[in-house]
DNA sequence: GGCAGATTGACAAGTACCTGTCAAAATCGC
DNA sequence: GCGATTTTGACAGGTACTTGTCAATCTGCC
């Protein structure tokens, strides 16, 4: 009915296995990041931020986001005292996005908590396989970026 | 400063590649769905009601997501006209979802444009890497449920 | 200096998920 | 058969994204 080759059968089932483990990865870091107050997308937004002071769509750009996205992320981060904005001196619009310290010390404990975790779970599995793994999927993603 | 093995950084990589590959997978899914007035959770839900009339706690189990999740989805393809409720005999409280000719074509059109972009991309990777991946991912899924 | 075009933050609305809660209906234990 | 438990759809509200639009501001060109 679906006239899938081997291969597209093979390639079918690594698409389920990239959603799966991507929901878990997310679950995991949403995990990591709730006993400092935040969450996978605001502790990305800080780990950003932590680098130097920078703007909504300085963030955006590297986190490969639209705007809007982090803006919200933004809004509810300073809400909670995680982030501040200050004057930017270059641009009158585009607000400097930089971390006080409650923000810096919340930071400092997610990721704490994530090197052990990451070093738990590659203990795991071979350095040969990890890098066979990611080194396939870059190109898979190079391969879906060409079209 | 953030203590990661080698292996933890390796790993880090990976979490990366998955998050990338992740992203431009559900965009492909959307674009092979749109033609078809479908985008890909919609297009999930009319493959799991092709196999058989189901009711929304079903297809949620089916899928892994959450009741919630799929009734909303499934209004609105009610409301389009790609899938019907239907009573069900055996639970007076859970109607059954199916597939009525508009989403049933639908869902062939999309089917067939994804057995063909599959063909073409599994094309590209050989049939060993791509069972390599598959696997080493499975393992990662399992060691990251198993917490 | 001044104007065209690009960039920016803000706002609105939509998609796709989630948790929590509720009442109705089905199922299980006795 | 009848009461306790489970399952179900519905509703409310929240998170994390998206696209589209707008006015303010910055930048590049002449």
């Amino acid at each position: 009915m679906t006239p899938l080759s081997d291969r597209g059968l093979e390639f079918s089932q690594l698409l389920v296995e990239v959603f799966r483990v991507n929901g878990l990865l997310l679950a995991a870091g949403d995990e990591l990041a709730a006993p400092a107050g935040l969450t996978s997308a605001r502790w990305q937004v800080l780990g950003v931020v932590d680098h130097g002071p920078s703007t909504i769509a300085q963030v955006a750009r590297t986190m490969g986001l639209t705007r809007q996205a982090v803006r919200q992320t933004a809004t509810s981060l300073v809400r909670d005292g995680m982030i501040v904005f200050q004057d930017n001196p270059h641009d009158r619009r585009a607000k400097l996005l930089a971390l006080p310290p409650r923000g810096r010390s919340a930071l400092r404990r997610v990721e704490r908590r994530q090197a052990q975790w990451a070093d738990e779970l590659a203990a795991r599995i071979s350095l040969a396989e990890l890098r066979a793994v990611t080194g396939t999927l870059r190109d898979l993603g190079d391969l879906l970026e060409d079209r």
